[in-house]
DNA sequence: CATATAAATGTTAATTTGTCACATAAAATA
DNA sequence: TATTTTATGTGACAAATTAACATTTATATG
């Protein structure tokens, strides 16, 4: 079948980052050679190739975020709408010519996507962002280097902490994992913690992007208090106590 | 003159991204279509374009697998195999325990994956080599952070090299883009090759990883000389007066 | 300065790759 | 079932690339 034959393709592409036509011929050997040609002639006006003498190369296709090609359950794939319009609201406070940290986390990579192919100076400690932004043509990207965690796929530890200290921050889009009126934002792991807390002491402005799935919930570590931040960024609708609790503190709340 | 008309097809590169031989012919009318067709061919040796049928496209329009600069043409993908082999001699130089240096670059890329799910300290500048890693259970691993290339999808430039002061390297795998009897191991941007002699200089054992093709060449930066490593790595049949020349240096060749 | 050597360029034929137009088969739709 | 649409195959032809060799131009070197 057509679409599966062209799904190989494409994965070949992805882990070679090119294929010949003599591969392909001898992947599927009855396939004609004019049929292959022609997928990747398809693959090329869907931007996933371009064609060379003897066969195609991958271009500017990442494969973005975990998961990303699997399906969702209902309840996911809401979640993935509503990081969706928080990002949209953060990309509101990106300005060209500016320092930007970016964070680790979903949400934060679908902020990365609205980024305008412009002239930022972008710091992240993601190695899926950082990815991202590199097929992007214009910004500098600096990445944080250090002990990368598997699960986050992001750096930290005190190996990252001093490469902070020549960088300067204007705006630093943040994530956490929980925000209660205990322990406001929480994450589970101590050296994201640290990092985040230094980015945030270093950035002129603070925003942070935090799904209503996480509001009410606490993780062992606190890496910052309501007064440490400025913009706080969310989808749903929050408790009217929770609301002014929020602005009390000067926090502007979107 | 060669060079010049080498820096106007750069420049039409540049500006348009793309050049096709015709509009070369054109530009240039006593220059036979042959000596354009190597300028290309240069161009592409020195990752700059690539080419496709009729002409080349700029490779910063097309993004990365890992990489030295001609990772992305078809005319290279029947490398992998050799690659491949001199990722699988490395291998034999891995010890648990240790710490690792994993180079950016293809070839590294494959010994990446050959490496076992076990207690190894790996340390990389490589984005792709680091998401790799990621994926095995047990290695520790270290991201290298700075600037982040484009093209190679690795960090290198003033702020990596603090990073490396408080880390130790036991063996370190590297790749590099040629190999010369003048000008010895060679890559074309200044700053990864700042950084290869730095972690040269740190590691206790020094691994060149190097597939045949690249024997000859000679781009813009060299990062160590044959008497800074200790162990070169190859697929193919060198010529008795390359072999004795290496040897004669006190560096084992495979 | 003359000559040897290397490097760059030109020429051509053979080979490879690509395109096009049309035929056929398969799938979708009415 | 008939009718379109879509995917695939075929072969002749055009175009681009390669490879091998010839020639010119630059560069050493005695």
């Amino acid at each position: 079948m057509a679409a599966q034959r062209k799904e190989v393709i494409k994965e070949l592409l992805d882990t070679n980052g090119s294929v010949s036509l003599n591969e392909l011929g001898e992947i599927f050997p009855n396939i004609s050679s004019m049929t292959l040609r022609r997928d990747l002639i398809q693959l090329e006006n869907n931007g996933h190739a371009i064609r060379i003498l003897g066969g195609a190369v991958k271009t500017n296709n990442i494969v973005a975020h975990p998961g990303e090609e699997s399906a969702y359950s209902i309840r996911e794939s809401s979640k993935q709408q509503a990081k969706q319009i928080i990002a949209k609201k953060a990309s509101s406070f990106l300005e060209t010519g500016r320092s930007i940290y970016l964070d680790a986390g979903s949400t934060i990579m679908y902020l990365a996507k609205l980024i305008p192919d412009s002239h930022f100076s972008l710091i992240t400690s993601s190695i899926n962002i950082a990815q991202l932004l590199l097929t992007k043509k214009f910004p500098s990207v600096v990445v944080l280097g250090g002990f990368a965690n598997r699960n986050t796929l992001s750096m930290s530890g005190p190996l990252t902490a001093p490469l902070l200290d020549s960088l300067n921050i204007d705006t630093a889009f943040i994530s956490a994992s929980g925000f209660s009126k205990d322990d406001n934002f929480t994450v589970s792991n101590i050296y994201e913690a640290e990092l985040k807390t230094k980015v945030i002491s270093k950035a002129k402005k603070v925003v942070i992007l935090l799904d209503s799935s996480k509001i009410g919930k606490s993780l062992p570590y606190t890496f910052a208090k309501l007064s440490d931040i400025d913009i706080f960024l969310t989808e749903g609708t929050l408790s009217d106590d929770m609301r002014s609790y929020i602005e009390e503190h000067g926090v502007s709340l979107e």
